[in-house]
DNA sequence: AAAATGACTTGATAAATGTCAAATTAAGTG
DNA sequence: CACTTAATTTGACATTTATCAAGTCATTTT
């Protein structure tokens, strides 16, 4: 594990304040590794052994069901996944692949388990990520049955734009189909949904959105933090 | 606070091994409160001053946006919510009221949080319920995701059906338009999807389920512990 | 018990969303 | 660049789900 890569993970929030010696003893146990896009990393049903860190590129969490198959989320740098499954010993509920070439550091599950229960700092940190994450699942799943597709497109928009510079025009960060799959609906539909956010002002083409009139695409969206605000 | 109530609530298994003198430190500002039905004990979006455990009756828990309401989930005895809000020091992200005549604990959560900073027994506990809590949210929105309206009922009813007896015969414990709403679609396309469940021999009458062919339902229904077993 | 209220069901219809196939555009490859 | 492949869009259509209105049923109130 070199060096460049560990200042990189202690300087994450949920490592942030713990015990020197604790650190090294989950870095101990760990490794980097480099995947090309595309590759599977985790799958449903298997036991959490590894607890996840993307520290480059980005990671879709995707869950399946029946033949059927749908995006939970994706995960950017730098940021940890499957922490509850980790913390609880259990079983993934979701699997996950690389979206693009991407650098991922793997941690023993039971290493981080034993430091949870050895340093406080570090238990009160998972406590905050992990309610952090209830929150955002929570925020998605009320989003998911009190919206529309086209309103849950028009906040998404509004999200991504809030989260980049905040400024009239942007970029999408993933593919029209994920986007679908993430937002809850086909790829046709978001097809439709885009073009009948143009009376709104809504322009994208290929992955550049341009939002021209932002007051009549709030209006439309009505996005609250009860829903849209990560940090709410 | 009754002494009665007391040791309920310190069976629960968050706060079962913690230490005493942390227990009697959550207890001292922590009262009992009797509410009849239909009553709102938390609104979205309100500061979580409270932390709160359902000894008696139940609460449902929902959401609601621009005009809007979902039944989030029901709480049922003996049991807390708003967990992650309380650690947090956030706002809740869903309101609560009483089903029925029902009997509740409140903490303020500024005392949760201090203990929680005290006490390791009590924040190892703290993880795992909202490990727990994080997993069944994102269960739930998988179903919500991966299954028609169709698929919902029917898995619904086989999880149902698990948690009582596992017999032929047991009752819907809520309302059917709260189900409905729970299950995410309206009360007549519940009444509906009854009706489709016929031919797997399923008869709802009142609040009376009654599944004659378990194979049948089973083979429509194709649950999956990833989603439909609460303690997987 | 009669009346009133609310829950549930049913039918008719509309809206939203999904499916399939084909056309188009974009992106990657030799 | 030409070729291949994949993503996206479009159209036609099917299915699912919601909405509205009316009726039925059950429960509570008086």
């Amino acid at each position: 594990m070199p060096d460049s890569y560990k200042a990189e993970i202690r300087s994450l929030a949920i490592f942030e304040h713990m015990a020197d010696a604790n650190f090294e003893a989950i870095m101990r146990g760990a490794y980097v590794q480099n995947f090309p896009p595309q590759v599977d990393l985790i799958t449903e049903g298997d036991t959490a052994d590894f607890m996840h860190v993307v520290i480059s590129g980005s990671v879709e969490l995707f869950a399946t069901w029946n033949g059927r198959e749908t995006t939970m989320s994706v995960v950017r740098p730098i940021s940890t996944f499957i922490l509850a499954a980790t913390i609880k010993d259990a079983h993934y509920l979701m699997s996950a692949r690389t979206l693009e070439k991407s650098r991922v550091i793997m941690l023993p599950s039971s290493d981080v388990r034993r430091v949870f229960d050895e340093d406080h700092k570090f238990a009160r940190a998972v406590v905050t990520e992990l309610a952090q994450c209830y929150r955002a699942v929570v925020k998605n799943s009320k989003e998911l049955k009190l919206r529309t597709s086209l309103e849950r497109l028009a906040n998404h928009l509004l999200r991504q734009q809030a989260r980049t510079n905040g400024a009239a025009n942007f970029e999408l960060t993933i593919e029209k189909r994920k986007l679908a799959s993430q937002l809850g609906m086909t790829p046709e539909n978001l097809s439709r949904a885009i073009k009948a956010l143009r009376p709104y002002g809504v322009t994208i083409q290929g992955t550049t959105v341009q939002i021209a009139k932002q007051d009549d695409l709030v209006q439309l969206a009505k996005p609250t933090p009860l829903i849209d605000d990560p940090a709410f």
